[in-house]
DNA sequence: CGCGATTTGTGCACCTGTTCACAAGCGCTT
DNA sequence: AAGCGCTTGTGAACAGGTGCACAAATCGCG
């Protein structure tokens, strides 16, 4: 239970980019084939080593950053080592080459502009968000439908009309969407990012988009995130119900922890 | 990259639950052992199926259902096959006993109380959110340090002092708490919720959370989300800059469609 | 009542990803 | 300069998940 299930890739295939050109440009490194859930866990670490950088160190141990990360170190080691060599053996890993090589890896040199879609309730509180910016990205854009919002100025920025979607993606030269419209609209929302060039979308919206192969999608939904939780509550309740009839000692709860030691499903209980 | 990424398990080990009781009782299916990749899709398919029923559908083929949910036919197929038998050979699946096992799978039979605490930015708009309510879940509570938001009433239910947790976790019998706080709090919450008795937490904040073995922890971070697609970005523009050089004509488009055999499809629609 | 069309359920081969365990490498100390 | 403790980097075994391809089952129709 406890490595934390960060959201991502249930099973994506394959590797990420297969035509690596693996020619070395000037002193930058090279661009790695990388597992795509590896890729997954790199702004994980990122986090983590600006965490770190921040309260002083400059070094750290696989053991201590896969801990700060939440996953295990051998894994770690494994993701960093596909970056190349950025470790000591003896001492540990220097934080401020790392940082720059993971953060040119995700392509954040450079701040990334971002167009957010549907100032509602769910954009409001994103495109107010700090760790936005401090993050690798821009707000460059926001868009809504609904007339009576055009013009309002959210955090400095103001809400334009859907229909200069083109205009702006081009101007702004906008790569990234979030779309955080209703489900009903989000395809079609989405058909005209994409017509204006936008070619990665994070998709609030719970409706699978139909888009061309080339664009990247990625959907966040919260009611997913929760009903997976509910699923290991029933279980658990399940386990419990069970074993409150089993034993009243706790000599097995060594047993619990070891994992997978689970029977019986007790059909009427939920809560703890 | 059009096989849709819904947020989930880099690779979580093990099945979920390994010993099954295999005693059937009453007219209820028993409580299998699911993969937890399979878990973290049977939400997906939960909303497909509702939709189509709504459209009125009451039947569905592996692949008209494959396409709502934005996954290949054999796998959803695998994906059901472990929830028993609910498909009909030559005719597809009933949805609506269909709908009725992976409700009760996910432990959805019973509306599900739900806490979330940092009603700031963020949480205010999840406190109003509406598919909260709809797929399975109840606020039953909302919690903010902040005694200038006490008392204040979001969608008829009022926010409480973080010290009234423990009593108001009984109360309600809440297992799932939503964290929304700021990040620097967030551990210190989380340790509270535990305390009271939450057993599954759906964390906003971009933190790692250190709790005991048994608490549940899923993760959500936008950062993360924008920053893996960003490191799409990186490499189609590499791999666009050297294909540029390559070639100028769209000759490739047929070979891009023609990847995962889906040609296009119908926009909306999704059975015949 | 049997036949063909259709669609499920699954055995199997493949592949990605995880974990173990250890040799290689580094720096510090003596 | 050699030894020692520590930590990385990785080969190899394992686990889990995916997708193909097909046999089994069901339906509708003639
Ligand atoms: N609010 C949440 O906490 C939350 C959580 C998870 C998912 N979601 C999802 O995010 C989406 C937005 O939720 P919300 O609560 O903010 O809804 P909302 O109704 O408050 O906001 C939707 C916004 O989108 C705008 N809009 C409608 N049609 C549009 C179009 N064609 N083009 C551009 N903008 C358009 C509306 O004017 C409105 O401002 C929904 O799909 C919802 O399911 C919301
Ligand atoms: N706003 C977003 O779109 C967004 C997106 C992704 C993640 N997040 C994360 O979600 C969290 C909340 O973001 P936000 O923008 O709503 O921040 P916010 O500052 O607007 O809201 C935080 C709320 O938590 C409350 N709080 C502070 N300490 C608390 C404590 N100890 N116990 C209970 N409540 C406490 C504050 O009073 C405030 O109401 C942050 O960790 C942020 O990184 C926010």
């Amino acid at each position: 239970m406890s490595q934390q299930r960060t959201g991502h890739e249930a099973g994506i295939t394959g590797r990420v980019g297969a035509v690596t050109p693996s020619a070395v440009l000037g002193s930058q490194p090279d661009f790695p084939d990388l597992p795509e859930a590896t890729v997954a866990r790199l702004p994980e670490y990122l986090r983590a080593l600006h965490h770190l950088a921040e309260t002083g160190h400059d070094t750290v141990s696989s053991e201590g950053l896969a801990l700060a990360a939440g996953v295990n170190s051998a894994k770690l080691r494994k993701d960093l080592s596909h970056l190349g060599s950025y470790g000591t053996r003896g001492v540990g890993y220097d934080i401020e080459p790392l940082v720059g090589q993971i953060e040119y890896i995700l392509g954040l040199n450079k701040r990334r502009a971002v167009a957010l879609v549907g100032v509602g309730n769910l954009g409001h509180a994103l495109a107010g968000y700090a760790g936005f910016a401090s993050r690798g990205f821009r707000i460059a854009a926001l868009f809504d439908a609904d007339l009576t919002r055009v013009g309002e100025l959210i955090n400095g920025i103001a809400v334009r009309h859907i229909g200069d979607i083109p205009e702006v993606v081009k101007s702004e030269a906008i790569s990234i969407a979030v779309l955080a419209t209703p489900a009903g609209a989000a395809q079609a929302v989405a058909d005209q990012l994409v017509a204006a060039g936008v070619t990665s979308i994070l998709n609030f919206a719970p409706v699978v988009l139909n888009l061309p192969e080339q664009v990247d999608v990625r959907k966040v939904d919260l009611a997913v995130e929760l009903q997976i939780l509910s699923f290991h509550e029933h279980r658990k309740s399940a386990r419990g119900a069970e074993q409150a009839k089993a034993l009243a000692r706790g000599a097995e709860l060594a047993k619990t922890v070891a994992r997978n030691g689970s029977p019986v499903a007790a059909r009427g209980e939920v809560a703890a």
